[in-house]
DNA sequence: TTCAAATTCCCATAAAAAGGGGATGGATAA
DNA sequence: TTATCCATCCCCTTTTTATGGGAATTTGAA
């Protein structure tokens, strides 16, 4: 029976290291490679494909999560296993929806990393059990969703922008950033601007 | 020659593997064991004494630079390496300001671990080359100092509180409030409120 | 295609913050 | 002991936000 083979794009060696020096006792895996950037994990993809990738959601050059939306669109084949030192909900999420086969915390042991490989080459999905438990437990119905909009608003008010700069910026009344303002105290439950920048900041909104 | 005792504290497998894996090749020195909480960093300590203990600063039950202070008080005998994903300026300096001898980013590969230990045993100080220049170029000079009734009020208005109502809980008059925040936007650089609570939890003021 | 959500815009009033002054007592360090 | 910083307080004006409505258009997904 052929091997696995499994790549890692990952930009700390340590973490490399370890899920290599893990894998290596698993005779039905092969490491055939590893990526610190996003960059060089596709120049590797376009010389040879592994069955398995194991990818962290923060790159240097890019975001874990466009790398796998890119990966999964042109090499379908290729298993992608989402990678991340938090079960943060939003991440596990967006990684699972740009085509992640599968999510694995970084206190993985050797046994879930196994069995994780081995659940996704079968085509299966694979949730790291403090994963699941994240997208159960925490702020799922909590955390709000932001729309684009919000967002971009979101941002210049933090930047210090006020209402007629922002409107400015986006080329939109000042009365139509009043209801995006409106909204985003709303949505986050804040009393204030202060509040809001606070708690958006605690989520990782900004 | 003793080999050098290492411990690590990490609560992520993959690290601490990637370490030991890595450390293996090093003759000189010992992996002596790990813990992924400050908790059974602390019962482990009670029972034996590391040279060098590689601590994160992300840890689940206590922040790695309370766990660093504390050993650093209770065993001044033990070396302490900081291990963070980042290098942020704030970090590195907090952790050493708790008693670590040195800071290391998880990128760092065999060489450099293998010197920052070897470093620190002698007694001198170890900055990863990452971190030492994050110290070099963030804004260390730039950051002004609060002074105590600034950060109370700081606080106050980053939960959202207005001016009266942190009047009324410093028992102090609403126009002293506002001297207190015209200097807080001043020392911080802020233009208004939501850039000054931004600018403050980027630099872990808040 | 149809329906819900997102985005856009408007009005009006009340509340809060920003920006500009100036002033006083107390502590402390040079 | 003088100078500096801190904390406190006050005035006034303008700008910006908050709050509470209502409503028309896109747009995207089912």
């Amino acid at each position: 029976m052929r091997k696995t083979q499994v790549f890692i794009v990952d930009d700390h060696y340590m973490v490399i290291e370890g899920i290599r020096s893990l894998l290596q006792q698993e005779l039905q895996i092969d490491f055939c490679g590893h990526a610190s950037t996003a960059a060089s994990c596709l120049s590797f993809l376009s010389k040879q494909l592994p069955d398995v990738i194991l990818m962290d959601i923060n790159l240097p050059d890019q975001s874990g999560i466009d790398l796998c939306r890119q990966v999964h669109l042109q090499y379908p084949q290729v298993f992608i296993l989402g990678l991340s030192t938090f079960g943060q909900y939003s991440f596990v999420e967006k990684m699972m929806a740009a085509g992640a086969s599968g999510y694995l915390l970084k206190n993985a042991g050797q046994q879930e990393i196994k069995q994780a490989i081995e659940t996704v080459v079968k085509g299966k999905q694979y949730l790291s059990h403090d994963a699941a438990i994240t997208l159960r437990n925490t702020h799922h119905a909590d955390l709000p969703v932001l729309t684009r909009r919000e967002k971009e608003v979101l941002e210049l008010i933090a930047d210090g922008s006020t209402n007629g700069e922002i409107a400015e910026r986006l080329f939109i009344a000042v009365t139509t950033v009043d209801t995006h303002r409106k909204n985003l105290l709303l949505k986050l439950n804040a009393k204030n601007t202060a509040a809001l920048i606070k708690i958006a900041m605690e989520n990782n909104l900004i």
